[in-house]
DNA sequence: AATGAATGAGAATTCATTCAT
DNA sequence: TATGAATGAATTCTCATTCAT
């Protein structure tokens, strides 16, 4: 039996995935800019020219690895900023938990890995588009209920979501022990409640 | 007359500073990654070798750019925080005022160009790195004094100024249309101010 | 049919080989140390990349080429060395044979053109290492081996091979026309052989 | 008082001599191939320009440090040639003797370290191209006097000289503990003794 | 004589990409 | 599909030498 378009598609699919998760694990050892295309085949098993059968180029494949990064996280606060019969501000205060699991999964741990290396900047970078470009719009969108509850204060939604973001980006720039994390998630939830104009009892 | 020790090295400072010009000119124009070195001096007008004179490395030189383009905005938030006589609430205000001139002299409009270009994320990058270390120890300070005056809320004072660089940070990004500047500064003055816990009026 | 990994393998050697090869010729027209490696590809007719698939380093061509260039006389000195049911006299005797023969082919010719340009040291150098490493136990069993047998003076056999490899080695340092090689020769053996304490007649 | 001519020349003389003593100290520390230049100024305190006052090429500089190291022990060689009222015999073992004290002055120290660090064979080789150059007629001289004295066997002085030689400079390249030192200068002198044919006692 | 800034050709090495098998 | 040898342009950095002061 011939394959189906689809299965061919899914084993592609399956394929791609493999070289992100070797392309992650090199770039956590040696930096992005470091790497090569050399080296995410040797981490794959696979040879060379196989690479650009199922990449047009290195950087569709940093690419690959920095929405493959992202996604996870964004799945999450997508599930959390559209939980039905929760209120905003507790929608909001699920985001930062979300971030704050960022490392919960291996994937992620890396992710956490990358995002401290100065050398691995590129890739933050580039991740850092990426979940700017994902989250801003969900948090918006909470943003937005809030103040038509009157939860919050009259204000762009896009340009408030935009603080928070970077609020929240600062979270894993700021914080070196891992104890702290408990506090400063407190204390961003407060900072960035009051700023949206929020007055009840933070926490 | 031989030449003095002093004069010796003011020359070479200048000298330095012409081929951070350069740089600068070069990183603007192609992006920093795609920048070679022999860009570099072919746009300082002077031979290969007359580069490893004052640089030690292409990546001492792209250092400096970033050094450069930060040490303007930083001294004047310098002047800002230290400015006496003035509230803490005003001197924050003032930092926004400073991050918003970025962009009023050539050199600093270069910053920007760089900034929003995202295949030259990479000085940006170093930038940020610099300016987050520079700036927020100022805003630190602000915000202790705010506290100390029962202005803003207890809390701590650096985890509360990272946020705010963080949110000013964002300004640049975000911002698209400089006619939006002026109401995009006075949201994050708001924003900010009331996450600190300042009660009074904005504005 | 794919490819079995043995025949990978020898055409690999053949590969590397033909660079050895030309590598040799480039050095035996300019020098060593005014080869680059551009020099040797374009010799070999290939890309400058294809270099760096068979050595890690240009020096490592040049070692390549050093021990190509001593093995050849090295093994036809190891058959001679164990050569049975010949006296410790007879074999010595044929070392310096060996040495003669050097120039033999086209290779070794070029060892001997490359031997006295002055230019060329390095690999003079590089070889002469390599030989006296190689040949120096040679020599050393065999002394070891007229001693056992009364044929030379007790002493000990290392340094007494030391001694021996050198005078072998300036045979080629010394004598510049070829017609005066048998002469040479001959002198070297009665030399050494009196040097060692053989009593019998030399010749 | 204008300089005259000789002191001129004298001082001139020092001068480059200055230049000898720091390449000879550098290239003792780095090797002589990654020694440049800048590192030979450095080392003598002085602008590069001044360098090319003294000597035409850096090879030039090099050749001078050969130079350099091996006359010190071709004069006390000459000495030990041309000493009257000794045999050839005594004026033999004299320039063993002579060979073996290569170290005992800070300079010739340097050499010691220089002959056997691999990476520096380079001046290894110039120097001994000079010092075998310089060395062979004075040992041919006693060899033919040994000769004429019936010392020796009838052979061609030239050809005796330079196994002599041979063998005189094996002795730095082999032995490796200083308190071998004796008894491989006792073998070597034995061994060339009898190797041009002397039949006397050897020690 | 001395200086040292400037030169610029040239070196070694890397690596994304292609393509014949 | 998969392979991996081959490519060659591009990159960073070095260093002997020159020359205006």
């Amino acid at each position: 039996m011939p394959e189906t378009r689809a299965s061919r598609r899914a084993r592609r699919e399956v394929r791609r995935q493999a070289f992100v998760d070797a392309a992650l694990a090199v770039f956590a050892a040696k930096g992005v800019a470091a790497t090569s295309v050399d080296d995410i085949v040797r981490a794959a098993g696979v040879a060379k020219g196989t690479f650009y059968l199922y990449f047009a180029t290195k950087d569709d494949a940093v690419d690959a690895v920095a929405e493959a990064m992202v996604e996870g996280v964004a799945q999450r606060m997508e599930a959390l900023a559209s939980a039905p019969g929760r209120s905003p501000v507790e929608r909001l205060l699920g985001f930062a938990v979300a971030v704050d699991e960022i490392g919960g999964e291996p994937h992620e741990r890396d992710l956490i890995e990358i995002f401290h290396r100065p050398e691995n900047r590129p890739v933050h970078d580039r991740m850092s588009e990426r979940a700017v470009a994902r989250l801003t719009p969900l948090i918006a969108e909470v943003v937005a209920d809030g103040i038509a509850d009157g939860l919050f204060r009259r204000q762009d939604p896009d340009r408030a979501a935009a603080f928070v973001v970077a609020c929240l980006a600062s979270l894993h720039e700021v914080v070196n022990d891992p104890a702290e994390v408990p506090a400063a998630t407190a204390h961003l939830n407060a900072f960035v409640l009051r700023g949206l104009g929020f007055e009840g009892d933070v926490q």
